[in-house]
DNA sequence: AATCATTTTAAACAACTGTTTAAAATTCTT
DNA sequence: AAGAATTTTAAACAGTTGTTTAAAATGATT
């Protein structure tokens, strides 16, 4: 696929991103990145001091993986609904391709919570200043349903990213192969879009606006 | 809280729940159980054989604690609206009191996917057929959208169990404390349950019902 | 009280962990 | 081509891992 000449270095760096993916840092050894990479032990503290620093270096790349999306779509000039309905295809597409990405990131971040990330900043700009001040204006223009900001994202990219950390026990359940779970998720990721739409953006909304807020609490 | 005086044997397995929950099997330690315990690394085998069949057993019961909700809702002679309801609020009061077992099962599934579970066959057959058949029905009398029944779990409690997934993570973006995160928990319950009756119970599917199906695909 | 089985402990075990060493192989520079 | 710098390797390191041993402590039975 890709040019078939990598330096030991990248593939090193290559294997470890797919082992530390598929087993995460405590279920990962030195050998097995070592054997996946084709070299030895040794070569992986030569180029990268530890086991931690190399996962180190891996984890940021696949967290900023993980933002690129949400902070690229948040700078569009676009509607709301707009970048609501991209974040859902890019996010579907970004798993795809890493089925097993936000499972493997959420439990690295459960392990050590205080990591230092570098999109950690401009992620908790988006979501406390940008998205939530873009939520209230719809909000105000009678354009989306009476909602705070913090529940948004969740409910939009929750549900996708769900199937997709939950692969292997509904792959199961449903007697499912690859491929039927590919299908399986892109039903789901239409699904996803219709019901944000009708939950955020349907004119029902509307009716209940001049009233009370109909959530308890 | 409970009583005092666990035998040995018990305080060893609470300890390992506690522990492994935290953890993950590959990130405990025999010392870790021991110590969390109170008692030391030979009396874990003299129990429990070996680190693996501890954890099985352990497994086995927080697998039947997840699938519990399900099975003993879906016997129930309701309507599948108030079953989804129930679903919903029982959900959240397990994750309430069980904030990373979602996480800690999906983890533990995807590394050992063949794992034999008790409750897989019987998950199975609500699935794909209770479930399935009542979905049927449903639409048939016009009650609820055209919808395939393996989506509707996974968009019900999808988004829901997503966000203690994400736990970690979501209080960091948005400087939660465990309070606060509690109180965003609810409200979400709350969201859910809204967006999951205008999706499937809203009276505009039976506009798309005579139609075509709005899916592609 | 003596004998038994059961429970607990400290110490050790071999296998595995991440890491380092020092020598060999290779590449680069002149 | 000779020498220097870089890359790769095999072997070993000390510390940790899960597990076992064998003796001590405790409890039960007679």
């Amino acid at each position: 696929m890709n040019c078939k000449i990598l330096s030991s270095e990248e593939k090193i760096r290559e294997a470890a991103k797919s082992v530390f993916l598929r087993k995460g840092f405590s279920g990962t050894t030195a050998r097995d990145i070592a054997e996946a990479s084709g070299t030895n032990i040794a070569l992986t503290n030569y180029y990268f001091r530890s086991k931690e620093k190399l996962f180190g270096e891996i984890f940021q790349d696949l967290f900023s993986l993980y933002c690129e999306n949400t902070i690229r779509i948040f700078e569009r000039p676009v509607s709301l609904k707009e970048k609501l309905m991209e974040m859902i295809e890019e996010d579907y597409r970004l798993m795809k391709e890493n089925p097993n990405l936000v499972l493997f990131i959420m439990n690295e971040i459960h392990r050590s919570p205080d990591y230092p990330l570098a999109e950690l900043s401009k992620m908790r700009d988006i979501f406390r200043h940008k998205l939530s001040e873009e939520v209230r204006k719809e909000i105000r223009l009678g354009r989306i349903r009476d909602i705070s900001a913090d529940h948004i994202m969740p409910l939009i990219i929750g549900s996708l990213q769900f199937i997709f950390m939950c692969k292997s026990l509904q792959m199961s359940v449903l007697d499912m192969t690859e491929a039927s779970f590919g299908e399986f998720a892109e039903k789901h990721k239409d699904y996803t879009k219709e019901m944000v739409i009708s939950f955020l953006f349907s004119p029902a909304h509307e009716v209940e606006a001049t009233g009370k807020n109909s959530l308890p609490g």
